[in-house]
DNA sequence: GTCTATATTATGATAGAC
DNA sequence: GTCTATCATAATATAGAC
């Protein structure tokens, strides 16, 4: 019927899309795994099964490449936490940080490379982590510790710096399972399995938010 | 006088001992900012001010560089615990407890490479994580997590997974240390003054050895 | 023990055919 | 939109002069 058809543009189109996300899926994996300069653009294009001079094509260079890769991991992350900020509106202050922690646990468990990266690009100055804290990394931090110091006046978060207390919490459950390869050696604690992420939340909303917690 | 000395074998051997001594700090810096695929034999050569065939010379290759400069760190940091755990011996167990961790977040802010070479290469698995893990990860996991058990059964500390708490502990100080560029940015943070030390001491104390702290 | 010179491979980016 | 071919540079590592 239609042999030609396998070249309009909308399929095009289609093709390149999908090309693409190919190329962010799997330029997240290696920037996450080797960091920004460890990583290079062939690595990046044989795991995502396509041929490296794509990579200029779709995204110029390795730069914004790594930028198009952070912005479509913290988008999809900082939704998920709006919605879930949403739809635990109405729960007492104290049982929606608890299920706060829960899920940013279990998102962090999810989407291993969110964290990865960050650490990656936390370990000396650079303008790819002036561009990802300004963007991505401060708001974040703003609404938390605005949060944290409300939950402080209502005397059920230890007191101390709001921001500090947010990160404490952050490494606790992001951090800690970004280094999740390590703890499979050092103590076969196995992060990927939702029992030790419930254990791990429950470490944490014990730590944090001490005394008994109301069911809601 | 003696113009000939300058070329005897002790002066080399001192000098041959000055370079290896520049190349493992100047590789620890590198490494622990850009990880061992990012960062190049001559970028630590540079940094040493050394030209880079000595790397090959001294070290042999960039791997053997890296298990040197890695024994180099973790050395030194398992003699200071075991002497301040010694030093401490005596006092009761929650109290020796809350010196360790403050004694952990002042080792981690004076040396902060050693956890951000943790983190570089938490990231994926590798023979150099294992290698890692093995020989310095584990023993002071091991350790650390028999003396939770034992504060677990006084009560001090709250129950879980011992070798889960003592990694909470670790990343909420050392981990958290790590990634001080990115708090400095974020939160204004400044995880080098000693005030923001304390901060942090005090408040892993209170998360995770809750009530009141007797002091020795 | 230190240096220059170099072999070899990997990398980021591009040109131009299809 | 995709491919092959290629350039310029940077990387690891070594050989051999000093």
């Amino acid at each position: 019927m239609s042999a030609p058809a396998e070249k309009t543009p909308r399929k095009q189109q289609q093709r390149s899309l999908r090309t693409k996300q190919k190329l962010l899926d799997a330029a997240l994996e290696a920037f996450s795994e080797n960091g920004f300069k460890g990583t290079s653009t062939r690595d990046i294009a044989e795991r995502a099964g396509v041929h490296h001079p794509l990579i200029t094509y779709h995204f110029k260079n390795k730069d914004t490449l790594w930028r198009a890769a952070v912005k479509y991991v913290f988008r999809d992350f900082a939704t998920a936490l709006a919605d879930a900020q949403e739809e635990h509106a109405k729960d007492c202050p104290k049982t929606r940080m608890a299920t706060m922690i829960r899920i940013y646990v279990n998102y962090a468990a999810r989407h291993p490379t969110l964290h990865k990266i960050i650490l990656q690009e936390s370990s000396y100055p650079s303008s790819r982590l002036e561009w990802l804290s300004e963007n991505f990394l401060r708001p974040i931090s703003v609404g938390a510790s605005k949060y944290i110091a409300e939950l402080q006046e209502k005397g059920v978060t230890p007191s101390g710096n709001p921001a500090l207390i947010y990160n404490m919490l952050r490494v606790c459950s992001g951090g800690l399972i970004a280094l999740s390869q390590e703890l499979r050696i050092t103590s076969g604690i196995d992060l990927e399995s939702q029992a030790s992420l419930d254990a791990l939340t429950d470490l944490i909303v014990r730590a944090f938010l001490p005394g008994e917690l109301q069911e809601s």
